[in-house]
RNA sequence: GCUGGGAUAGCGAAGUGGUCAAACGCAUCAGACUGUAAAUCUGCCGGCUUCGGCCUUCGUAGGUUCGACUCCUACUCCCAGCA
């Protein structure tokens, strides 16, 4: 079983520690996503001195390459990024919402490459084999996922997601048992929990997903805290759901108010593209808003992005040198941006937990909302 | 000096009598970007606008025509070849 402390818990929310084979998480904590095994642009050199404490990597994307057999060739993931410390892997069931030409079936799906045009099958022991070869620490089961307002197509998605969790589990424990055999380190399972923003959908995945032998849970096709719903869907769930273990939310993070909602309703990791993508595409956050940095008005602004930044792009580069980078499209540019909207991230998952250890959270939450959102009401 | 080719919006480049404020690309300006098919996508891109249109443009000046970026004349400048 993962080991999970509980340092502090007020209602629904916590802080603690996560102990992996790899080293401790302290939550809640940003997650940096690592789809091909690299957080874009970033160094993971780079990654822990802005404070990141894992990374996500994604099962499909390294079955396409370079295969799960040549990570475990290489040691696993964390040897292979030569990263070191705490990994996730996602089972690759956002590859089924993300990628068109997804067939999915009662036992799994069959994915287009979009490489080659190959045929990539996937189901629950597939993506099973495939996360203990990868090796991380934290394994998602296999699921789908699911974006959609029809009800009958996000029951059939829960159901299956349901279906498979077994198989996951059976594929999980034979995988363990042999791993233990080798005398390999273990490797830890989260189920995901699904039922789209429907209420009643989302009581019984969670009812479900409680009972289940698993190590945490992952909460499933959420996609933003924009509508009211959506933090009530996570609440909801997080009732449920036992109360010792680690919830890490998917995906959410395209806003920094996710990460509050999230944390307020008791998820203690989460992981998102959105910080390196956006800050790719010039895009980033500062504690007034987001900014674009290739606007005109940065190209004599000759202070950082954001003063109280304590990244390494705010401490060394001006705003101005910045937008000239985006201008002329050279790659630190992408670099020094994602290095800063990581860093955002990871702060702000650090001033939560320092904030629910001070049982300050709501005085945090209400001063970050009015300063990024400008809302009053919170 | 002669011969031929050319001059179109910030740049490059289509258009060769009406459907042209003018394709397309780049640049500019702005917007979006959920478990990453994403260093991507979208919009704008002569001026004004009550968003329906109105006005001024295709080297310069004239002309032909109901109508010209498209045809004619002269001029200016570029490029190539010949002297």
């Amino acid at each position: 079983m993962l080991k999970f402390d509980i340092e502090k818990q007020t209602g629904l929310m916590r802080a603690g520690v996560i102990h992996t084979p790899h080293g401790d998480i302290k939550t809640p904590a940003f997650v940096g996503a690592a789809t091909r095994a690299s957080v874009k642009a970033i160094t993971n050199a780079e990654m822990r001195e802005l404070g990141s404490q894992a990374i996500l990597a994604n099962t499909y994307h390294l079955i396409l390459a370079p295969g799960p057999e040549l990570i475990e060739q290489a040691g696993g993931l964390a040897d292979f990024t030569a990263w070191h410390g705490p990994t996730f892997t996602d089972s690759g069931g956002f590859q089924m919402l993300s990628l068109k030409d997804a067939k999915i079936d009662h036992d799994g799906v069959t994915f287009k490459s979009h490489i080659n045009g190959d045929k990539i099958r996937m189901n629950a022991e597939i993506s099973m084999q495939a996360q203990w070869q990868i090796g991380a620490d934290i394994h998602m089961a296999f699921d789908q996922a699911i974006d959609s307002k029809d009800k009958n197509e996000v029951e059939k998605a829960m159901r299956r997601t349901h279906d498979w969790l077994p198989r996951n589990i059976k594929e999980h424990n034979r995988l363990a048992e042999l791993a233990k055999t080798a005398g390999k380190p273990e490797q830890y399972l989260y189920a995901v929990v699904q039922g789209g923003l429907f209420e009643d959908l989302r009581k019984e995945s969670a009812e479900f997903m409680a009972t289940q032998p698993v190590d945490g849970y992952g909460i499933g096709s959420l996609y933003t805290t924009e509508t009211p719903e959506t933090a009530n869907m996570i609440k909801l769930t997080n009732e449920i759901l036992p109360q010792d273990r680690p919830k890490h939310l998917l995906g959410m993070g395209s806003e920094p108010r996710d990460l509050f909602i999230g944390a307020m309703y008791g998820c203690d990791t989460f992981d998102c593209v959105a910080p390196t993508r956006q800050a790719r595409n010039g895009a980033l956050y500062t504690p007034h808003g987001r900014i674009n940095i290739k606007n005109a008005k940065y190209r004599t602004q000759f202070s950082p992005i954001d003063p109280d930044c304590d990244c390494y792009c705010c401490k060394n580069y001006n705003a101005a040198y910045l937008h000239h980078l985006y201008k002329v499209d050279e790659i630190t540019g992408k670099t020094l941006a994602s290095i800063h909207n990581e860093r955002f991230v990871v702060r702000i998952c650090e001033q939560i937990r320092q904030s629910i250890l001070d049982g300050t959270f709501e005085a945090l939450m209400h001063d970050f909302m009015v300063k990024y959102y400008h809302e009053q009401n919170v």
